[in-house]
DNA sequence: ATATGATTTAAACAACTATTTGAATCGACC
DNA sequence: GGTCGATTCAAATAGTTGTTTAAATCATAT
């Protein structure tokens, strides 16, 4: 086994069990033993317990954003993008990952949400510059799509579409219900698109009853 | 200190740090320093620090979908409620929770999102039967009220609502954002109704653009 | 083959964990 | 005032944690 590959079992334990049991609640043992390799070898290859979780999060939380800017741009080359536009290049990115994590197993996505709630102060410390620059270009995109609504109001419905794609992330399967999520990526997508266009593009204040 | 204090107290700063640090990183010993109390109080008042947590759990989150069951029964008493009357009744205990523990501490309301990823095996022993009683009756009460759509879509979007709700616990003050929540309940759910009507409501597959 | 730097190993480190113990202290009732 | 049960206390238990150390092993290039 070859040092990279020492690296790389590493880290996937170190996924799956954080993604599992949570990061405080990971022994380096755990890991170690899971990928094969001697205790001290995550602090030879990573430094410690937390950039091991670090380079972790890089890895799979980097790309989401770096995807969402490539294709907020790619859709404001030709037009203004309208909002199921904006929403797509906000939503691709976070199917294609979980669906990345989900064929590698079934319980890796959980690692995201698991980061949000848990390491929170490291994720923004991590992603922070990333996160602020995907945020205010959506931030804008959306104002132009959705013009309608204030700056405030942008925000709060963003939020709430962040909290529906980390639930997501959160329980790709929980008890006693049907998997939130298929195979069928484009599937995926229609399905939070049906929930996240009205959620963004209604105008404040419109009661809908369903004797209507 | 009469015995009921020191108890109170306990549940008091193991609620505070829970919320703040999480389960598996905080200590008794930070506990029982916070709380004014010996490490052996907790032991001998709770047994473990799990059923610590669990009487804390219990006593927060508990409330939560007894108050919804009982706004169900009242909306249903009179006639066969709408969207808005259903949504209500499943929103306003969560909001009435949130702004309890808000006022008791800006960093509270996180302990309820933790809990669902960190403890959410423990979540689902501890709360199980309610869970599954509140869940049956809402799902029967918004097929009722949105018969147009099928009972996993239903199912779905009714996740896509407490996803939303879970991020509004996590985050009611995150960093760089406006608070999502205001102090005025009655303001904060029509904002909430305002999101999750035209999420539960509009039938399936319809494609709204900014420009109509 | 040999020397060199990178990697792995077993062992020990100090600090921390939840839980238990038995004696000390308290409060209330006869 | 003395008795009894409930509560608190300091101390110790046994186990786990992340990290370090120094020797052993490996792969590679001369």
């Amino acid at each position: 086994m070859t040092a990279e590959d020492t690296k790389e079992q590493i880290m996937r334990a170190a996924e799956l069990q954080f993604a599992r049991d949570g990061y405080a609640n990971t022994s380096l043992r755990e890991i170690t033993d899971m990928a094969g390799a001697n205790i001290a070898a995550v602090n030879y290859h990573f430094g410690s317990k937390e950039k091991l979780l670090i380079e972790i999060l890089d890895r799979i939380v980097g790309p989401i954003n770096e995807e969402r800017i490539e294709l907020l741009d790619a859709a404001e080359a030709e037009s203004i993008p309208d909002v199921t536009e904006v929403l797509t290049a906000f939503l691709l990115p976070d199917l294609h990952v979980l669906q990345q994590l989900r064929s590698r197993d079934p319980s890796l996505p959980r690692f995201v949400s698991r980061m949000y709630s848990e390491g929170s102060e490291l994720m923004y410390k991590v992603m922070g510059r990333q996160f602020a620059e995907a945020q205010a270009r959506f931030y804008s995109a959306f104002q132009r799509a959705v013009p309608g609504l204030s700056g405030d109001e942008i925000a709060w419905r963003l939020s709430c579409v962040v909290g529906i794609v980390l639930y997501l992330f959160a329980s790709v399967q929980a008890p006693g219900m049907p998997p939130m999520m298929g195979d069928d990526v484009d599937k995926d997508l229609r399905r939070l698109l049906d929930v996240t266009i009205p959620l963004m593009s209604t105008s404040s204040r419109k009661v809908v009853t369903s004797s209507d």
